[in-house]
DNA sequence: ACACGAATTGATCGAACGATCAATAGCCCG
DNA sequence: CGGGCTATTGATCGTTCGATCAATTCGTGT
C-alpha cells in the first residue's frame, strides 16, 4: 500500500483532496461523502472502501495537511535555531502565514472545528494542535520575561496571530465580492502587522 | 404578527435563538430544522409555518443578529462624534470586541460564510457588511493620510480587527480543550491589541 | 496463461433530510 | 357562545444521507 501509492494521483489522493476543499467550505456535518467522490470522480463506495467512515475520513484529511505543516514549521525553527527568541517566533509566524496563504483551507478547517466541543476537535487538539501551540506559547512568556514581546496573556496573543495570518486569506471569498479584489494581500504586509502587534522592532534596535 | 410579539419567549424567538446555534456551530448545510425545532421544543413543521424555509429562516437569523448590532455601532460611532478618527476607530473596535465577547455566534456566523462565494453570502455581504465595512475602511484611508493610523492595505488592517477582535471568543471551545481555561480574556485586552496594531498611542502622545 | 489480492463499481439498506398539507387547538371580537 | 383568525401538530412525500455487500475489473508475480 506504501510502495506503489507513489503516483499522487491515485483515487485515495484525489478523495483526499475533494474531502479537504468541502470540509472546509461546508463542515464536517455539511459535507456529504457522495458529493465528494463525485468531485473525486470515483464512487462512492470506494471512498468508504479506502477510508471506513466519514469520520476516518476527515482524520486522513488532517493527518495529511497537517503532518506536513508541521514539518515545515520544525524546520524553520532549526533554521532560526541561532536567532533571538522574537526572533524566532517572527520566522514560526512567517511560515504560518506562508502555509495560510498557500493553502487557505488549514485554516478554514482549523477555525470551523474549533468552534463546538466535539470528539472530532479533541482528537484534533491531543494529535495535532497542542504539541504545537504550548511550544509556542511558552516561547512568547520567554520573550515576555526578557521584556522582547509585549506583555499580556500569552494565549491571547498566540491566537491573535493565527487569526490575523488566516483570516484573510479564509475569507477570501468575502473579501472578493466586497471589494472586488481578486488578488490577496501579500505574506509580507501580514507578517508586517504580526511584527507591530507582538511589539518586535525590526531588525536594528 | 407585532404588537402581540412582545413576550420574547415565543415559539419564534425561541427558534430564532435554537438556529442561531445551530448554525453558528455546524454551518448551514449541517444544520438540520429538525434539530433547530427539537432544541426549540417545537414541531418541525411550525419551523417552516413561521419560516417558509430554512434559507430564509437564516435570513431571519441574520437580521435578528445585525440589525440590533449596527444600531449599537451607529450609536458608538454617535457617542464619539467629537472625537480624533482613531479614537472613533477605537470606540468602533471596542464594541466590535464587545459584541464578539456577548455572542461569539456572531463571529462565528460571519466567518463560516465567508469562506465559500454562496448566494447566502452574497445576501449577506450586500445587505449587512457592505454598509458597514465600507464605511470604517474609508475611516482607516482617513488616518491613514493624517498619518494617524499605520500604513498599508485596509482591507488587510480592517480584517485584522475583526479577526482579532472575534477569534479568541469563537474559538473558546478549542482554548479551553487546550489550556483549560475557562473564562475568556477580558474585553480591554483584545482592545489593546488591536490598538498598537492601528499604531495608536494610548491617550497622552 | 493463470491465479490471487487489491481496487472499483452498482445495488441496496434504514435513517434522516427539507418540504407540504390536512386537521386541530387556542384565542379574540362580536 | 360561536365564528374566524393565528398557532401548532402529526402524517407523509420524494430525496439524500452514511454504510454494507456481492460482483467485477485490474494489476502483478509466477
Amino acid at each position: 500500500m506504501k510502495a506503489r501509492t507513489r503516483a499522487a494521483d491515485t483515487a485515495r489522493n484525489r478523495i483526499i483532496r475533494a474531502a479537504r476543499a468541502r470540509f472546509a467550505s461546508v463542515g464536517f456535518e455539511g459535507a456529504s461523502t457522495r458529493q465528494i467522490a463525485e468531485d473525486a470522480g470515483v464512487a462512492q463506495s470506494l471512498l468508504l472502501y479506502h477510508f471506513a467512515s466519514k469520520e476516518s475520513l476527515w482524520k486522513a484529511v488532517m493527518d495529511d495537511l497537517f503532518f506536513p505543516a508541521r514539518a515545515r514549521l520544525d524546520e524553520a525553527e532549526r533554521a532560526s535555531r541561532e536567532a533571538t527568541i522574537p526572533e524566532r517566533l517572527m520566522a514560526v509566524a512567517r511560515l504560518l502565514v506562508q502555509l495560510a496563504a498557500e493553502q487557505p483551507d488549514i485554516h478554514r478547517l482549523m477555525t470551523i472545528e474549533g468552534r463546538s466541543e466535539s470528539g472530532r476537535l479533541r482528537w484534533l487538539v491531543e494529535r495535532h494542535l497542542r504539541p504545537v501551540h504550548e511550544k509556542y506559547i511558552a516561547w512568547i512568556r520567554r520573550g515576555q520575561r526578557a521584556r522582547l514581546v509585549r506583555s499580556g496573556d500569552p494565549v491571547l496573543l498566540y491566537y491573535s496571530i493565527l487569526a490575523i495570518a488566516g483570516t484573510t486569506y479564509s475569507l477570501a471569498p468575502e473579501i472578493k465580492l466586497l471589494t472586488g479584489t481578486t488578488s490577496p494581500p501579500a505574506p509580507a504586509a501580514v507578517e508586517a502587522l504580526i511584527r507591530s502587534l507582538l511589539h518586535v522592532e525590526t531588525e536594528a534596535p
